[in-house]
DNA sequence: ATCGTCATATGAA
DNA sequence: TTCATATGACGAT
């Protein structure tokens, strides 16, 4: 996994300020509003296709938010990840809003079906949250498992898509 | 209902 | 190779 040169813009929502980073392939990575990454202003001149692609990100992302659904979504970078990652990745963007999965459905999906485990683990590794949603992954029992931009968001995301989950 | 234990895939150190 | 997991199934309590 190498690291390519990537440009950081920033999306502005009720929920807080977005960081996304784009690579030459798409959008690469989406961070949650942190105070440590607000000071990424180091936007370099942007060519006509990140552009474009920021404007669907932050549709997207403000539509998610929202409890919306996010309609067209920019080219996805997925690159830093493992072809096994990318599997599962690219299986949770077909969850639509409003349903959930469980890790063990997803494990199945892809063939492997023991290797629930693992696609936690994946999960845990999506570099873009929100698009691809991991947030709508629960635990077989219905709980709500974890999530690496916090608990409180994954809760708040699937209450917006009216799911309710057990505590 | 909760807890301990084991099976098992994948990835990082 | 060893260690850690955003799991799941099962049995004991």
């Amino acid at each position: 996994m190498k690291t390519r040169p990537t440009v950081a813009l920033t999306i502005r929502t009720s929920a807080g300020i977005f960081v996304a980073h784009y690579s030459d392939q798409g959008l690469a990575a989406l961070n949650f509003p942190s105070r440590s990454t607000t000071k990424t202003k180091a936007t370099r001149p942007t060519g006509s296709s990140i552009r474009s692609w920021h404007a669907l990100t932050t549709r997207a992302v403000k539509a998610i938010v929202a409890g919306k659904v996010p309609g067209e979504l920019p080219p996805l970078d997925v690159s830093s990840g493992t072809e096994f990652q990318q599997r599962v990745w690219e299986e949770l963007l077909w969850i639509p809003c409003g349903e959930t999965r469980s890790y063990g459905e997803i494990a199945r999906s892809i063939r492997k079906p023991k290797s629930v485990r693992a696609v936690g683990g994946a999960c845990g590794a999506n570099p873009i949250p929100l698009l691809i949603p991991c947030h709508r992954v629960l635990a077989a029992n219905r709980k709500i498992g974890g999530f690496s931009g916090g608990l409180d968001w994954k809760k708040r995301l699937l209450q917006r898509e009216g799911v309710t989950v057990e505590e």
